[in-house]
DNA sequence: CGTCATGTTTACGTTAACGTCAACTTAACT
DNA sequence: AGTTAAGTTGACGTTAACGTAAACATGACG
């Protein structure tokens, strides 16, 4: 398996962060690039882990929410059990979380179309108006 | 129609923030609640953009984005054209975000669920392994 | 070998979204 | 009239999530 290993331009450029914002991460535990001497290079498991936390927060979670989700996607079998449980149950609240969300995205986007009808309706209006 | 008029912590308890925090959309002219005398007295109007205001956050929109799509909730017809032009087109910006937004959250659920399939099957491994 | 781009650490600054006082005012009881 | 209870306005503090700037290291290239 080729490592793919990536510098911190590469990454910035790809997902369009600034070299602060991956330093930052990583020093939140949230990524963890090798070091070639001084300098960071990131695997195929920094970029898996950096794309779900763009994605979290995007959906309002914290870095904290979200550092304590990305091990689940770690499946390298490292765990313990006591761990994995941990882990698991994080991950249980957190999908019963994003069902919940799903269902109000739906409403709230259901309830802006039928607002923006009536805006086109009123707006309608007003060209008439003008004859 | 009845006013149905509330009091700051009526509100407060209806929907589980700190007075501060009602205060503060007030100064960020997020909230516009009567005044008798100095005190507030929060409208079914305040208590609609309240819930609004409340939605949007925990799908990770700034105060200042759902500012401005307040704004498409209140039907009262005193819109001019110019502005109701405005906000409509902000509202489709909006729109097509959290359209996008549910595609991604979809992707996200199944792709948590598929992880928590395999995680299950670890610990079923565990337990196995424990005889 | 110099220099220049690209990286690093360290440290302080900033913005959003409130929290936390302190010092007052007003309304409502007793 | 006195005294709570509930509200108000500043003003300053706090946390998260970075931005920005300074001072230094290092590898590549002409």
């Amino acid at each position: 398996m080729t490592d793919d290993l990536m510098t911190i331009r590469d990454m910035c450029a790809a997902y369009d962060v600034t070299p602060r914002t991956l330093r930052f991460y990583e020093a939140k535990e949230l990524l963890a690039p090798q070091r070639h001497g001084t300098a960071r290079l990131f695997t195929r498991r920094d970029r898996a882990r950096l794309t779900l936390i763009l994605r979290g927060k995007r959906f309002g979670f914290s870095l904290e929410d979200i550092r304590q989700l990305l091990d689940m996607y770690d499946r390298d079998g490292s765990q313990q059990e006591a761990q994995l449980r941990r882990t698991f149950e994080v991950a249980q609240t957190r999908l019963a979380q994003m069902q919940r969300q799903r269902a109000e995205l739906d409403e709230a986007i259901a309830e802006l179309q039928d607002q923006m009808e009536w805006g086109a309706r009123q707006l309608a209006a007003f060209r008439n108006a003008a004859e």
